[in-house]
DNA sequence: AGCACGCCGACT
DNA sequence: GTCGGCGTGCTC
């Protein structure tokens, strides 16, 4: 008689499941964690929902090692790794991996603790302060520890008045729905009842800067503990979200399980083992904590939700606020999309039906949005060898002469973004990427933002030998804070950097400091933009408003629009009224406009008009195939065979290969096609048909990806 | 992902 | 004449 079969799906690249022979009476109903041989080892993987294949000959069969006594991997996240293998095209091994990487065998390490034990101990102050403690049961070793010295504790347990015990994990404090009512405004009221539904629906929760939103979406995550649900809030930036914690433990009494890769392994156990048990009510998380095995999953919010963070780069390449929903939807719970800045396809989504919309009109607790003012530097530019054109620079002035504080804004780390010979014009580029070296003054280096190649800062031109002809070109943040030092020496500055801010630590002590006013001048890079409550902060002065819009990117508008929107959001957001000034060139482009106006359905509106047309994302869809090799010959023969290869039909549009924007990355040559196809097509179905026919050879690979967020 | 199999250079 | 480089392909 044949064996049984299963079908087991491990965390590998493999295109799918593989099949084992079940022992005669075991169980292994699909979500059962399982030991399989594969080669000469024991893997763990998941008996998946496919049917084996019969036709597979029995002799390669191998027999299940074990069924693990783990609860099983629910139906909802085996769909969801189904659905993202699916639609991103990447394996389903490998999306596995992601749900179960954390998994870690071992059980959970028990807590160490001490009872009472049968023997007398001899009398003495120190140790009658231990036996009162543990009176009334045992404690932790380490809350011991807080009573008596190890030592009193050591000779109680030698005679055998102490014993050691293993605990028991403490029942976490669960968030309390109820703990500080919320204090909304009608407005907000209105817009918190609207978020409560039990069903699957996704809704746009928008509003200003400053509106309360997440105020009103903690409502929605109390209406899903109450319900006894448990609620996920995905965030672009966990580590840098000391404020958003902070705020979550005034409403709900605890802070909530943190979900990030930085979480070190006993962390990561610890709340992966509390989801699973339903012991974590609220989870908040970066995009990997979508694979969180919750058993009760009752809502998902995605704040920030036109954040490009969300979307992964490497490996399985998605977007985590679309996965976000795809994960609601199998579950059955609300999703709710959060932002003042939509992106275009929420807005899309929107004006279709597909999603419901709420929106927050005006600033919470009568702050004013800030007025948005252009400096044509066409008309008033800087200095010579300065950035700051005089009316930013006398507005700095007038604001640190009231003792508010002002903040400027550059996206652009180093202190120059290119070096220059001005005898012979050579220009410092990286030997692997398509890039510049950006000098860092501080760090005394030239360094590449793309592969980290960095080399020391030349006295000379490597080209034409000439000394002191190297000029830097153009400002980085270092290069404003030594302008700001000499016009406001007496300002107390502070520096947001990712380079600067390590960790959260740091960036919580950050907005401490801000917050107490122990800083004047704050200058920053993309970082300032993300959720900080500066309540004294009443202007922002952006350094360089064009930049971003001279990218070849589909969404350089529209993500130019956001940034500069979300860091003037920054100002006043207190009783004092803000101030936002863009340095700009170009102060009648469309971005500046809407930006000066506020106006964003209308620049919305522009944009959508802009896309519609060309059938662009999201009235499209599109796919991008990067093709990257170690020589240029490798690269654009593999581009070429897809070139070749590539679907052609009614509605669906192929362009390249073209070298991609950045031809050469980490020493890589690279290339690229877009599929694009109508929105009716799907285009994974294209695409495999197409991959099937071209084979890479050697270190030639094809990167697929679905809907891209970077052209790079 | 790991791991073995398989054809071309510098060595006990 | 062997040891070993990692390119290619397979793992139920």
């Amino acid at each position: 008689m044949s064996p049984r079969r299963v079908s087991v799906l491990l965390p590998y690249p493999f295109a799918g499941p593989l099949d084992y022979a079940l022992a005669e009476g075991a169980q292994a109903a699909p979500g059962t964690l399982v030991v399989v041989p594969l080669g000469h080892r024991d893997v763990v993987g998941v008996v998946w929902d496919a049917e084996p294949d019969a036709g597979l000959p029995a002799h390669k069969l191998r027999r299940v090692t074990e069924a693990l006594a783990w609860p099983a991997m629910r139906a909802d996240l085996r769909r969801l790794v189904d659905w993202i293998a699916g639609y991103t095209l990447a394996p389903a091994g490998e999306v596995l991996a992601m749900a179960l990487r954390p998994f870690v065998l071992e059980p959970e390490a028990p807590v160490r603790g001490w009872a009472l034990g049968e023997a007398a101990a001899k009398p003495g102050a120190a140790r009658a302060k231990v036996l009162a403690a543990l009176a009334a049961g045992p404690l932790p070793a380490r809350e011991l520890a807080t009573v008596a010295s190890a030592a009193v504790i050591r000779g109680l347990a030698q005679v055998g008045a102490l014993l050691p015990v293993d605990l028991p994990p403490p029942a976490p404090t669960l968030p309390d729905p109820e703990h500080a009512g919320p204090a909304l405004s009608p407005v907000q009221r209105e817009a918190a009842d609207a978020l409560t539904g039990e069903a699957f629906s996704v809704t746009l929760l928008d509003g200003v800067t400053g509106s309360g939103k997440t105020e009103v979406y903690f409502e929605a995550v109390a209406a899903a503990l109450r319900r006894g649900r448990q609620a996920l809030v995905l965030l672009p930036e966990i580590a840098l979200s000391a404020q958003w914690l902070e705020r979550f433990e005034r409403r709900f009494g605890v802070a909530p399980a943190i979900w990030h890769s930085e979480l070190g392994a006993r962390r990561r156990r610890e709340t992966w083992r509390r989801v699973e048990r339903g012991e974590a009510p609220a989870v908040v998380g970066a995009r990997s904590a979508l694979f969180l095995p919750f058993p009760e999953l009752g809502l998902v919010v995605v704040d920030e939700e036109h954040e490009t963070a969300f979307k992964q780069e490497e490996g399985v390449i998605y977007h985590a606020r679309d996965m976000a929903i795809v994960r609601a939807r199998l579950c059955g719970a609300p999703a709710v999309l959060v932002s003042a800045t939509p992106s275009l396809e929420t807005m899309h989504n929107v004006q279709t039906g597909r999603y419901r919309r709420v929106s927050l009109p005006a600033r919470h607790g009568g702050a004013v949005m800030p007025t948005v003012a252009a400096i044509d530097l066409r008309a008033t530019p800087p200095e010579r060898g300065k950035f700051l054109a005089p009316p930013l620079v006398e507005a700095v002035s007038t604001t640190l002469g009231k003792g508010e504080q002002a903040m400027l804004f550059l996206n652009r780390r180093g202190y120059a973004p290119l070096t220059l010979c001005r005898h012979c014009g050579h220009r410092f580029a990286c030997p692997n990427c398509t890039a510049w070296l950006v000098e860092h003054r501080a760090r005394g280096v030239l360094q590449c933002h793309h592969c980290g190649h960095t080399i020391p800062p030349p006295a000379t031109c490597p080209a034409c030998g000439a000394a002191d002809t190297l000029a830097p070109v153009g400002p980085g943040i270092e290069r404003i804070t030594e302008e700001v030092r000499e016009r406001w020496p007496q300002a107390r500055l502070l520096v947001m950097a990712s380079d600067t801010l390590a960790g959260p630590a740091a960036a919580a002590q950050a907005a401490r400091a801000v917050a107490a006013r122990e800083v004047d001048l704050i200058i920053g890079t993309q970082i300032v933009a993300k959720g900080w409550h500066f309540p004294h902060l009443t202007l922002v002065g952006v350094v360089d408003a064009d930049l971003g819009l001279g990218g070849v990117d589909l969404r350089s508008a529209e993500r130019t629009f956001q940034l500069l929107h979300q860091v003037g959001g920054r100002a006043g957001r207190a009783e004092a009224p803000g101030r936002v000034l863009l340095q700009t060139w170009e102060p009648e482009h469309r971005v500046m406009r809407a930006l000066l106006s506020g106006d964003f359905d209308a620049f919305m509106a522009s944009e959508a008009a802009e896309r519609q047309g060309g059938h662009w994302p999201p009235y499209g869809r599109l796919v991008a195939l990067i093709v990257s090799a170690g020589t240029q010959a490798a690269a654009d023969a593999l581009a070429g065979a897809l070139g070749r290869t590539a679907p052609r039909g009614p509605g669906i549009t192929v362009l390249g290969p073209a070298p991609a924007p950045f031809a050469l990355l980490r020493g890589r040559h690279r290339r690229r096609l877009l599929l694009r196809t109508r929105r009716d097509i799907a285009p994974q179905k294209l695409l495999r048909a197409w991959l099937a026919q071209v084979k890479p050879r050697g270190d030639a690979r094809i990167e697929v990806d679905v809907d891209p967020v970077s052209f790079l």
